[in-house]
DNA sequence: CGATTTGTAACAAACACAATTACATTTTTA
DNA sequence: TAAAAATGTAATTGTGTTTGTTACAAATCG
């Protein structure tokens, strides 16, 4: 199944934003029409990075730790730590072959740039961005 | 396991360019430590878009149809169509929630973006590049 | 104290990818 | 022309990843 962490968190992220206030994990799963184990899940990733604060207890539940305007989703993306965009493989090179041997630093480099070049488009779509397109 | 045909495909490329002739499905198998058949799926692909040419019989193998300058690891990327670096979520939308119905139509934009972000760092690496890297 | 919610572990189900086997087809060359 | 060697391709299996689900302790509120 593909890795769809990011766009949960986005979605996680942009109702919070929407609503302003305190949500609770099973209204987001809700909205993003999954278990709230996973909601659960992606906001203590989010609350390690210091985009929500979350509370336990009755009227509990996740709110934004700062302003739309101040989070993009490169935030989102680096909090939520997905696998690399580019897998680089990991096997052993063929020790006669030049290419097999430095295929590993070479793609290594390549797959870094590439997501950095990923990550800096996405610093510049901020969470106020997102829900303007709400409504 | 992470979808690695992107680096295969461009091990595979590499090693053509490298060699600057005709290679079968057997030694590039060895060169990225995998199944010959695993190199023939991907060797239809890119010749499918033109990259390489392909040959039955005793002595076959492939070859690169461009100059190893005139080839992208974008143009490798398209080839071997890998899964969107990006998943959006297809699931059904909560009718009462704005934000819900309008995740899907914006999850895709920013996916497309994104994902053409990381193909335009791409275009500017060029197999020759690689190549030059190797020795 | 009772109701509600998060935090978290444990396991099951669904899925994607690569490896492998097998064989028809194509091509070379002896 | 026949043997050898390579690709093209389908089918199946094995392995690992991701998500769903259940369960329950801890925390919080009224």
């Amino acid at each position: 199944m593909v890795n769809q962490q990011f766009t949960f968190a986005v979605h996680i992220m942009a109702a919070l934003a929407f609503s302003g206030g305190i949500i609770d994990s099973q209204t987001l799963a809700q909205s993003v029409n999954t278990n709230p184990v996973v909601v659960r899940r992606l906001l203590l990733a989010l609350r390690r990075a210091g985009l929500v604060e979350t509370f336990s207890g009755k009227y509990g539940g996740a709110r934004l730790r700062k302003l739309a305007g101040a989070i993009s989703l490169r935030d989102i993306y680096d909090a939520v730590e997905p696998r690399p965009v580019i897998a680089v493989s990991q096997r052993k090179a063929w020790r006669h072959c030049p290419v097999s041997c430095r295929m590993h630093a070479i793609m290594t480099s390549v797959a870094e740039s590439a997501e950095d070049a990923m990550r800096a488009h996405l610093a510049d779509v901020t969470l106020k961005k997102l829900v303007r397109q709400i409504g």
